[in-house]
DNA sequence: TCAAAAGTGTTGCGGATACACCCATGC
DNA sequence: GCATGGGTGTATCCGCAACACTTTTGA
C-alpha cells in the first residue's frame, strides 16, 4: 500500500508543498480524509460554553465531540466550516455568512481516528447566546455545554478545544472579537462580563469603559436606546459592534494569566 | 466521482470531523493529497531572507516555490515539516530536531493546485544565517532570497509568505523567538538587528538592552566572552538565548505599524 | 430608604521614551 | 584623535490601576 506518488522525486522533478510530480497517481496510495472540526464558543449565564454533539456510533459512543465534517470535493476547508455551522447550530445561513470564523490549526496525528488516515482543519467561533441549536437536521444532536463540564472528550477533541479556549482567551486580549459573544446591541456591562468569563477575572467597570470607548471603532453608542440589566440599577446605554477589528492599545488580562 | 463516503450521514449516524461514518470506502472518492509548505527566514545583511527553490518543471516552470512535500501515510505534518526541512536547508537531523516549527495556517482553495486537490498545511521556522543551504540532495535547489525580491512565486506561495511575515513580525513583539535568528552566541547588536531588520524600524539602543536584560530568561550572559562586531567599537558582551519562550511585559514596534 | 448597576472624576505610581554621557577598540 | 559601537545613568511624560463619588432605577 505504501505510496508511489509521495515519495516520487526522481530526476529533479521534485515536488514542493502544492505540487505533484509528474505520473502521480492519485488513487495509487492510501488517501487522507480532510475534514473540519468546529470549536463554537458562547457566553451563557455566566459561564463560557461550547457547542457538543453526543456522538451514537464508535468509536468513542456516547462521548462527546466537536462538530465537524468533511470538506467536499469542491469546497475550501472554511467554506465546510461555515456550512457544518450552519447544519449544526440551525441558524439561517445569512448570519452565518457573517460570522466570524478562524482557523484555529490542524491536527494530523496518524493515529488520532483509529479507522483511518484523518487530517482535520480546527476552526474557532464566537456566536451570542442563541436561544436553542435546535433548527433542523443535525442541529437536533447539538447542545451548549458548560466549558469542563463533560469528561472525556472524543478523538483528541478535548485538545482541540483546549487550544481553541487558549486562542480565545489571547484574541479578547488585541482583537475586538468580543462583541461576537454580545447580542446585535448590548451594554457595556454586557461586554465586559463576556472579558469576565472568558478570563475568569473581575475587572474594573470604570476602567473597562474608559478603554473600550478610547478604542475607535471597537463600539458605538446608539442613539438613545436603553436597557436595564440586572432587573435593577441605572439603565445602561446601549452599543454596537463598530468597524474595527484591531486592539489598540490593547486590553490586557491583570496578573500573569489565571485559567 | 461525487464522493458516496463525505455524504453519508444517514440514520443519526452522522460523521463528525474526526469521525468516519459505517461503510465508508476510503478510496470510493476523490482523494485529497495533503502536503507541507515551509516559510524559512532568515536575517543575512541586515534584511530578511527566505529560503526557495527553483521550480523546473510546470506548471510554474521557472518560478521560485516554497520548500515543502508530501505528508507520509505514518507521519504527522509536523514531522513532514521538520524533514522537509532538513533535506532542504542540509542542517543536521539533530540541530533540525531542536529548532522551533510553528504552524502557521491551513491553505485548502480547491484550485490552489491545477492538478489535483492539495491542500497545505504551512509551517514557519526561524534559522541563523547559514553558511549556505547546500548541503546535499534537495538541497542544491534552495537559495535564500532577500524578502520581496523575485517577482511572481508559485501557486498560492506569496500569500503563504506573507502570511508568515506578518506573524513572524507580530511574533517578536510578545515571544523570545528573536533569538531563533541568531547563532548559539550573539551579542545584543545582533539580537537587536534583527528586530530592526524584521520590524524595519529603528530602536532606541540603550531601552532595547534594558527591556531584553529586564525579562528574565530571554536572554543569559555568557560569562568573561566577549566579541568584536563591525570591527570598530567595544566589544560586546555575548548572550545565549535563555529558557523562557513569552515574553512580558512584549517589546513593541513603535508607531502602529510599518511594512 | 436601601441596594444595585451605570457613569464620571481624580490621584499616584510604574514604565517607557528620549536623551546625555562614559568606555573600549580600530584606523 | 576620531569614528564607531557597547554600556550606564536620568528626567520627563503618559497610561493605567485604584478608588471615591454621583446618578438612576427597582424593591
Amino acid at each position: 500500500m505504501t505510496a508511489v506518488g509521495p515519495r516520487a522525486r526522481e530526476g529533479g522533478a521534485r515536488g514542493p508543498a502544492g505540487n505533484v510530480p509528474e505520473g502521480y497517481d492519485p488513487h495509487a496510495f492510501e488517501p487522507f480524509a480532510v475534514t473540519v472540526d468546529l470549536a463554537v464558543f458562547t457566553v451563557r449565564g455566566g459561564a463560557l460554553h461550547a457547542l457538543l454533539i453526543r456522538r451514537g456510533q464508535e468509536p468513542y459512543a456516547g462521548a462527546w465531540a466537536l462538530p465537524g465534517g468533511f470538506v467536499l470535493p469542491r469546497e475550501s476547508a472554511e467554506l465546510a466550516a461555515r456550512r457544518e455551522l450552519a447544519e449544526e447550530t440551525g441558524l439561517p445561513d445569512d448570519v452565518v455568512a457573517g460570522l466570524h470564523l478562524e482557523q484555529l490549526r490542524t491536527y494530523s496525528e496518524p493515529d488520532r481516528d483509529p479507522r483511518m488516515r484523518v487530517v482535520s482543519v480546527a476552526y474557532t467561533a464566537l456566536v451570542p447566546d442563541l436561544p436553542e441549536p435546535r433548527g433542523g437536521g443535525d442541529a437536533a444532536h447539538a447542545e451548549w455545554i458548560a466549558f469542563g463540564t463533560r469528561g472525556q472528550l472524543a478523538f483528541d477533541h478535548a485538545d482541540i478545544l483546549a487550544d481553541a479556549r487558549e486562542r480565545v482567551g489571547a484574541k479578547l486580549e488585541y482583537t475586538c472579537l468580543a462583541t461576537s459573544f454580545c447580542p446585535p446591541e448590548f451594554t457595556l456591562g454586557e461586554l465586559r462580563q463576556v472579558y469576565e468569563t472568558v478570563w475568569g477575572t473581575a475587572l474594573d467597570r470604570p476602567n473597562f469603559r474608559r478603554k473600550v470607548l478610547a478604542t475607535p471603532g471597537f463600539v458605538e453608542q446608539v442613539a438613545g436606546a436603553s436597557r436595564l440589566t440586572g432587573g435593577r440599577g441605572k439603565p445602561a446605554a446601549l452599543y454596537r459592534a463598530g468597524p474595527a477589528t484591531a486592539l489598540h492599545p490593547p486590553l490586557l488580562r491583570p496578573e500573569g494569566r489565571q485559567t
